[in-house]
DNA sequence: CGATACGTTGACGGAAATCAACCCCGGTGG
DNA sequence: CCACCGGGGTTGATTTCCGTCAACGTATCG
């Protein structure tokens, strides 16, 4: 824990995350410190990068949730992922000019930006890094393809079961979750439009969940009551999140400095 | 049309692949040129890695169609995305060394294998190649969002519309298509693991795009007769696919080398 | 020529969407 | 202090898109 007082908070939850898939040494640790990284908040719904942006800096959330999504002509909201302190949303826009999708909070969110040539200064200077940064990315294909395989062939409760144990999961592994809750400022009808449902459904599934005693999910406060039951309804199975690098496979020390 | 006189097929397709996403200089063509490939023949339908594999090579798909797939515990299989010459369906083993889906074939397929250790090289003798590869993985994350979008919030018609689209331009952006027509050696069954549908339903949606005289899809073959109205129907915008390195947004002149 | 895989069709059922209220609660301003 | 307001959550009635089941057609191939 000797970093977490070295760094800036800011550098620190990126450490935090990217140590999570990845073991990082000394060296590394250094490279990442040096980034430089300006801080800004935002309020709730409110975009940062939208599509058929040309962003020349990469954002970094610190605090608060965001999430990706498009809307289809007739305007209806598809969202691809949520991002979690530590998480590079548009990572990406390093190598894909042209943003094909939007970037919004969830909450009200602290996010670091950190210009593409920076970026690109690090990932020369320390290749290592880079490596992780493209493991990153690869993580974030892994994670559509999870979601795919939930809309395209799971059912309502399987499907939102599946999302709620893989948040906790990541938001475990960057020490922002204790064994059993953590934050989820999410609304049902925000939960629909990630899992292809209407708000309705998710209404009537969550209930399901609640009754069978798996999980409460009361004023953005997910708790898991019945965690090996939760997975079973849920299908879920971790691998694809890749976590394996890290503190050899040690959760991450739980911190508090969020602002709830 | 000089390097196809001198590179080796499988160097080919990858060129002209990797050209389609990427301006690539004559140098990187050298590169490209000396990397280490072993092709091997595979008839239909058999998997090339499997979910739990430990690749240490990867594929590059020389002729034939590919995909990617996993398996609800209850047997219902999701496709994740079709792959077709000049493309590396497996180029994240690179980076996730455990396999979380599986690779199989949809019709005979000729394969040419890459040593990751090949590749590991390639990236850093050449980083610009490197970049280039990093950006091919990020298209496939796009194609990802662009399938959960249609599985999560467009009717059947529109998927199907939306992939019959997709296909045709890729298979054009390799060479492998002329304007209105390309090879598509694909089960109604298959369509429907790839797009979250039932075979019925796939089969009934099929007719309605063919009643409506947008295409025809017979014995393999996928000829588009209405282009614009496909399009429309698909809710079809090609940006997803960041193909605008190349040959100047020219499009690729057809190679017929193909069995076919 | 039968086997087999793929495509097609019809009948039926069900999961989830839609529509429309209504409730609850925290915030705000008169 | 309380009335009002609005966002989020909840509920019931109804509809629809799509899945499931089952049969049958059709083409390819050994």
């Amino acid at each position: 824990m000797i970093e977490a007082t070295e760094l800036r908070p800011e550098h620190n939850i990126l450490f935090r995350k990217l140590r999570s898939i990845a073991p990082l040494s000394e060296d590394e640790r250094e490279c990442l410190a040096s980034l430089p990284l300006s801080s800004k908040s935002f309020p709730a719904d409110q975009d940062i990068v939208r599509e058929g942006d040309r962003p020349s800096e990469c954002c970094l959330v610190v605090e608060g949730f965001v999430c990706r999504y498009k809307l289809t002509p007739a305007g209806k909201r598809q969202i691809f992922s949520f991002h979690l302190p530590g998480d590079l949303p548009d990572l990406q826009s390093l190598y894909l000019k042209v943003m094909d999708h939007s970037l919004t909070t969830l909450s009200p969110s602290k996010l670091a930006f950190i210009p593409h040539d920076s970026l690109r200064q690090l990932i020369h200077r320390c290749p290592r890094v880079g490596d992780v940064l493209w493991r990153d990315t690869l993580i974030d294909a892994a994670v559509f393809r999870e979601w795919m395989m939930g809309i395209g062939r799971r059912s309502a409760e399987t499907r939102i079961a599946h999302v709620l144990c893989e948040i906790l999961i990541r938001m475990r592994a960057v020490g922002l979750a204790n064994e059993h809750a953590c934050e989820l400022p999410v609304t049902q009808a925000e939960l629909g439009d990630a899992l292809g449902l209407s708000t309705v459904h998710v209404n009537r599934s969550l209930q399901e969940l609640r009754g069978k005693g798996l999980i409460t999910l009361k004023g953005n406060r997910l708790t898991v009551q019945d965690w090996d039951e939760l997975k079973v309804e849920g299908e879920f199975d971790p691998t694809y999140l890749h976590l394996t690098g890290g503190r050899n496979g040690q959760p991450e020390p739980v911190i508090r400095w969020m602002g709830t």
